[in-house]
DNA sequence: ACCTGAACACCGTTCAAGT
DNA sequence: ACCTGAACACCGTTCAAGT
């Protein structure tokens, strides 16, 4: 669904055979820092082995050959940039812990569309990531969370990158925001409908400040981590 | 990624014609239905244009000339679907009123996979979506949310939603649950990294009891929606 | 080992031609 | 109007054959 533009390989005459042209075999490192680039240009879903094979000026069967199926490419992209997200120091207040991994991992994430949703589907598949979550479910052990701790660290996990994902596919949609806005502006200032006329002022910006947007998604993002952490945080108060 | 058994039409021989079989012409309507029948079936991702011409014992073009590109037919199955989730009462209370939404909803989605993606992405279309906005925010306003009703009106239905898109799409998955509960079960008792010990007995609940997986998901919903109102409510309680 | 080249069984979309 | 039948430009995967 909508994923319009992807990578099917530069448009250039075809090579006859890398061998011919001098160039080194080809090896499954090879393989997935092209797959990382590509998805750094045109997300995870905007690429194609065929396309990926083309960059790298091999046949298709090649990725097979030395990574696996398409699948098997996604997962070792996803670890990689999983890779790049900073773990927060963890003398961090429980708080700040969470709003730093949160923002970290957004920012390395939007950079590589489609993994945040990735990720959330099938969880980190790369043991480097379990140190991230020792450290998340520690810091909030430490600061009380109890037995809460482990399903505190998915809930607030899964709110800041689920959001992510949406985010990312959102930009394969770029009219859904304005066919909304448009939508629901109709009901700026109608007085019988003051929910309606509410959410008009709210669309009322995303369609006259488009240059804003990264701003106000940025914004919304913020407003969501803060939410999420008033809601874990609502868990002590009660002492439950 | 992962959509194993789309549905591509019966097996059965390929028929001569529909005009020939002595059956009246398909309507636009005749579309959708059998879409809105296949999604509940196999998914929104788990169908084909041309799995869906041959439930209606038509050629493919057929289907672009009473409804339009595969586009199209996604959004009229999802308007539809959203046409299904029942409105709460709009003399409830705030939370009562979104964990009725939240609830209700997610009884629908779940039915129709990949249908709660979409909705947190490009948002409900269809103009019988406006009411239950105009509802839910006006019961924000008038529970003292004031400025604050839009935002959490999006924040609340967000979280709720897209908690039910990744169900949907980890049931493509059924193994990564297992994967990942095995990659964490091997800290069970680590003195040394005691959050992922603690990751770990919630980890082993999903392994050892498979056939209560629809519980542990439903109790994880209820989890994640209490901790989004308890979000919200916080900001009632600060007064601001 | 690594790669070529082709084949296979699919996609969504488009379009002239029929009825 | 509605549908047929085919064509077009793609997919991911598989596999025998070459080097």
């Amino acid at each position: 669904v909508g994923v319009a533009g992807r990578y099917r390989g530069a448009v250039t005459a075809r090579r006859r055979s890398r061998a011919a042209a001098g160039k080194p075999p080809v090896t499954a490192e090879d393989v997935v820092a092209a797959a990382v680039v590509l998805t750094r240009e045109h997300g995870l879903d905007g690429w194609t082995i065929r396309g990926l094979a083309t960059r790298l000026d091999v046949w298709p069967a090649v990725v097979a050959h030395h990574v696996g199926d398409r699948e098997a490419v996604v997962e070792a992209v996803t670890d990689r940039v999983v890779g790049e997200v900073p773990v927060p120091a963890d003398d961090l207040p429980w708080r700040d812990w969470f709003t730093a991994l949160s923002v970290g991992g957004r920012r390395v994430l939007r950079g590589y569309r489609g993994v945040a949703r990735r990720l959330t589907v099938v969880g980190p598949t790369v043991p480097s990531a379990l140190p991230t979550i020792d450290a998340g479910i520690g810091v909030l052990l430490r600061d009380g969370f109890g037995p809460h701790a482990a399903p505190v660290y998915r809930y607030l996990l899964n709110s800041a990158f689920m959001l992510v994902a949406v985010e990312d596919e959102r930009t394969a949609f770029p009219t859904a925001r304005a066919t909304m806005g448009a939508a629901m502006g109709r009901f700026g200032g109608d007085g019988d409908r003051p929910g309606l006329a509410a959410a008009a002022v709210e669309a009322a910006r995303w369609r006259t400040d488009p240059a804003g947007l990264a701003e106000q998604d940025e914004a919304f993002f913020r407003f969501t981590l803060e939410r999420a952490l008033d809601g874990a945080a609502a868990l002590l108060d009660t002492g439950q």
